[in-house]
DNA sequence: CAGTGATGGACGTTTTATGTCCCGGGTATA
DNA sequence: TATACCCGGGACATAAAACGTCCATCACTG
């Protein structure tokens, strides 16, 4: 039954938004008994000839009927919507999960997909196909996208195809070297997502644990900088929330700093920078790249993360407010929703 | 799963073409390996555009990607069609069913209902259904309906609801009494279905077994004449066909003309009329209305008819070739497919 | 090096969807 | 009983989408 509409939901997306105003349409009149056109539009947030449109199709098969007084709904009508109940749940669950996040957060789009990453590969696979149609959407030609690591990132990169609307994208890595190892860092997935797409990559190559000397000297190098320079005049950014703990074993960070991080309520990662539980920064790591401000001229920032365990910490990142698309499974969504 | 599909094809009725399209497209790509937009065009019978259309849709969603040398399916698309075939299985049976029996026996069109009428009082109501959205289809303002006795017509009666498109039309008995218990006359009928869509009627109150000298004076009545007038202009027919035996034993014929009957080979039953396997007419019930000749002015002959039991005699019907549209079940469209 | 078949862009036309206004008719209320 | 209100449905201009058609350009093959 899950699977049928999920199957649906790839083939036909646009049916089943129809399926949803349709139900919507039959539900409401429900609920009213006997209702109006424009008091029902006005309530259902639909322009009254859109509503005249759709009444006038469910009339036809017979769902509902009218005469003086207004419209109500016929026993089949009635029926049916009993029938629908468990589809609409099932299929419409995510969708009501995305408009509330979107809303809370003042986000553009947010996508939900089914299950949950801490627990199902298969999750992973589909919220990396999701981040990568999240991408194809937002991409327009001779962009630069900025991209960070780890697996997420991964599987989006995975999940790439050629098309003509990326093909000369310029892909680079948000930050300079992160401490990760080497398939996850960002500078590997910005190669394999120039390659699926046939665009074109530049890497940051810095090395881990640099002293404030050298690090001076590095961004001085003409090389670093033009890199840097594209990096910060990003049009899209992609990026991957991790847990801050979590992430900061992975990174190795010395155990001063972790004691640090702690005591500042650090939650949530995302391109090198720690946020605690009001979406504050409260630590970041010491390499060159885009910084926080310049998120500000980027137009479209895609997070994208998955997993029950990382639902605060994304909720934590999204509180901070630079965020316009999130890419998401329904686990986590869940967790984000406890943190509204 | 199967529900899931019948549910939404209420809601969404031209969801299956869709779907059906654009699995077509996949599959055909599929199996071609790398083909081009043209070449897949004309082999699935569709212009260009509408293909190209389809082809950008499925692109954009990642299903399948094209480069110089033609299209071909990503995995993506190879791993959904893999999740379609169970329900392409069952969406395309009927659709299928209908297709073959309206191109065999010239039909404009067939309604195939899933289940068994005989099996499942479910069915029956669902038959009821789609006669009732069959008749809404087809019937203009002013139209003048004359319909047959008989469980499944009651049906349709059941699911007609008030709409503007019928109300003023007239609706009248096909044919004079042919011996049914009350509650399943077509005169009964025809006052239900006027009453539940805001119609007219006229009735034919014709006693049963009327010796001939009787019938001559009956039908020299004004009263009577008028009816059987306004029957025989009708624009629509909605009848329903039974088994020639059962409709003998049910309207109690009489020893002699039922071995006649059987001798005649009478296999099945409409509108009074019995026919053989061949679609001849074999015998006629001795009443007043639209006679056979009366159809071939009739601009729209509806057909309702389910069951596998009822199979043979739907098809001997067909074949005397008067029908436009057909309502039957799937198990009586399996048993008429045997029968082409 | 010409020829074939591919995609993707472009454009005018047709069809469909939408916004908007109005009319006549019930209905509840003053 | 009079009136103000809301109803469905008709009408129409306009915006938007779908469609048919043609063409430029590119890759590959013989």
């Amino acid at each position: 039954m899950r699977e049928i509409l999920d199957i649906q939901k790839k083939l036909l997306p646009d049916l089943m938004d129809i399926m949803k105003k349709r139900y919507s349409i039959l539900h409401h009149i429900l609920i009213s008994g006997v209702v109006g056109r424009r008091t029902l539009a006005s309530s259902l947030d639909m322009t009254e000839r859109v509503l005249r449109g759709e009444v006038d199709f469910l009339k036809e098969h017979g769902l509902l009927e009218s005469d003086a007084s207004g419209m109500k709904i016929t026993e089949s009508g009635r029926q049916l919507l009993e029938d629908m109940l468990p589809i609409i749940k099932i299929a419409f669950g995510l969708t009501d999960l995305e408009e509330s996040i979107a809303k809370a957060y003042g986000l553009s789009q947010v996508i939900v997909v089914p299950g949950d990453t801490d627990t199902s590969v298969f999750t992973k696979k589909e919220l990396g196909r999701a981040g990568a149609a999240a991408l194809r959407k937002y991409v327009a030609k001779g962009d630069i996208i900025a991209v960070t690591g780890g697996s997420t990132m991964a599987q989006i990169a995975n999940n790439l195809t050629i098309s003509s609307s990326m093909k000369g994208n310029w892909f680079v890595p948000a930050r300079g070297g992160l401490g990760e190892s080497v398939d996850m860092q960002a500078n590997t997935i910005a190669s394999i997502m120039a390659k699926k797409t046939g665009g074109k990559y530049r890497l940051l190559h810095v090395p881990d644990h640099l002293g404030e000397e050298a690090y001076q000297t590095l961004i001085q190098d003409p090389q670093i900088q033009e890199v840097v320079d594209a990096v910060r005049s990003c049009r899209i950014v992609v990026h991957g929330i991790g847990d801050a703990m979590v992430m900061a074993r992975r990174r190795k960070v010395d155990a001063e700093t972790t004691r640090s991080l702690q005591d500042d309520g650090a939650l949530a990662e995302a391109f090198g920078y720690y946020f605690d539980r009001q979406g504050n920064v409260v630590h970041k790591m010491p390499t060159v790249g885009l910084r926080l401000e310049d998120l500000q001229r980027t137009e479209v920032v895609i997070g994208v993360a998955g997993g029950k365990s990382k639902g605060e910490a994304i909720a934590s990142v999204l509180r901070h407010g630079q965020e316009d698309v999130l890419v998401t499974d329904e686990a986590a969504a869940l967790e984000i929703m406890k943190h509204v």
